[in-house]
DNA sequence: TTATTTTTGTGATTTTTATCACGAAATTTG
DNA sequence: CAAATTTCGTGATAAAAATCACAAAAATAA
């Protein structure tokens, strides 16, 4: 269903997606019914011409003199993020930042699934955080030889990551979500990393504020 | 001593920086001396003369036939990127996240001091997390009273985001760094907000992955 | 029903971003 | 010390991304 029309689809686009994904989603939980590309354009920030032409790249989900079904347009975009093949993922590292995320985020609505948390901690192990039992990162070959898993989010000490990385490839992840800040590398394995880091977003920042002073 | 040369910086170089600069720290740290454009490059995967072009907005920090001395243009970019402001930021929200950054975040690294931190359940107020003595969020517009604050950071329930938001820029700070997955309206203030979107990212490796299949 | 308005999807254009390529300057080698 | 090599900074070029503009289609109003 996805990519109907056009070929690659730029780095640009797919950074966009999501945010269209979660605005739609709002627009779709108010109860809103339509939209233009024009109105959409001015709720977000952008013009009504970027949205059109992103869309393109997937295929035609608009209607002249009527707009976009809200409706309809979510369950496109979750569809052409992936959303509908329910990946499961598992949280390396239980300390804050896991513990952050096993209780807070809401996994379901990105359309993943977290089906085990591990830690290195003997202290953790066995405890059980927001429904899941903390198990050994000792078992974690073990675990990911049995239960075909999407992605891993690391959430490890960064002297861990490249570790920690290295038995995920072997487990055969698709995708690395590394919290850890540093660059972990993959090689030639073919597995996809997003990182989320912490510090160039705060350093993003410091130097908007800087600029303007 | 920014922007020495050019007019605008363009968000994209802007977004390079800080990893211009978690990389030359690295190096720093590893006691590297020197580097060149081509080596700094490679050890980043991008181009030579993209990191070139990113510098003259600033300035010129190289040698021909030597390359840059890492601890200087370490210390040129910490400075572009406002580091040696020792901004100020204080935590709204001491749940889950906040406390993960409350206890993991390195905030010193970055330039900032984190100077208080609130919460609105009274089961947290008063109590101690890494440090910080949990103020009531009551006392908020009191304290930006007399406490000239940089930033404020958002880990408070997205309910409450805009109305922190508005105590925020009332109070007088330059950004806010909104951790809420929502996006929050500044109007006119001139606050800058930079964003970290957890579901924004794992949506994007949701596709990424999706389209390799 | 017919005219007017809205709005899409896309080719063309403009703007922005990244890469190329080379003179100039400094280093390193012989 | 001179020749060869390295490497920067930048103007020119290429590629990518965003915007414009309009025909075509559908909705709405008269």
């Amino acid at each position: 269903m996805q990519q109907v029309k056009k070929g690659k689809v730029s780095n640009a686009v797919i950074r966009r997606l999501p945010r269209y994904y979660r605005t739609l989603d709002a627009f779709y939980r108010d109860g809103i019914v339509r939209i233009s590309s024009s109105a959409l354009g001015s709720s977000m920030g952008i013009t009504a011409s970027q949205i059109r032409q992103d869309l393109s790249c997937f295929g035609e989900f608009g209607q002249q003199g009527y707009g976009y079904n809200i409706a309809d347009l979510r369950r496109e975009i979750a569809d052409i993020l992936g959303m509908n093949h329910h990946y499961s993922a598992i949280l390396l590292g239980s300390g804050n930042l896991g513990r952050a995320l096993l209780r807070n985020f809401r996994f379901a609505k990105t359309g993943f699934t977290l089906t085990a948390a591990f830690d290195a901690d003997p202290a953790l192990i066995g405890t059980s955080i927001s429904g899941f039992n903390v198990r050994s990162i000792e078992t974690l070959d073990e675990y990911l030889k049995t239960h075909s898993t999407s992605v891993g989010i690391l959430t490890v000490p960064k002297s861990e990551a490249q570790n920690m990385t290295n038995h995920l490839i072997a487990g055969g992840v698709k995708g690395i979500w590394n919290f850890t800040n540093v660059e972990i590398d993959v090689g030639d394995s073919g597995v996809t990393v997003e990182s989320v880091h912490f510090s160039d977003s705060l350093l993003a920042l410091s130097y908007l504020i800087s600029e303007k002073a």
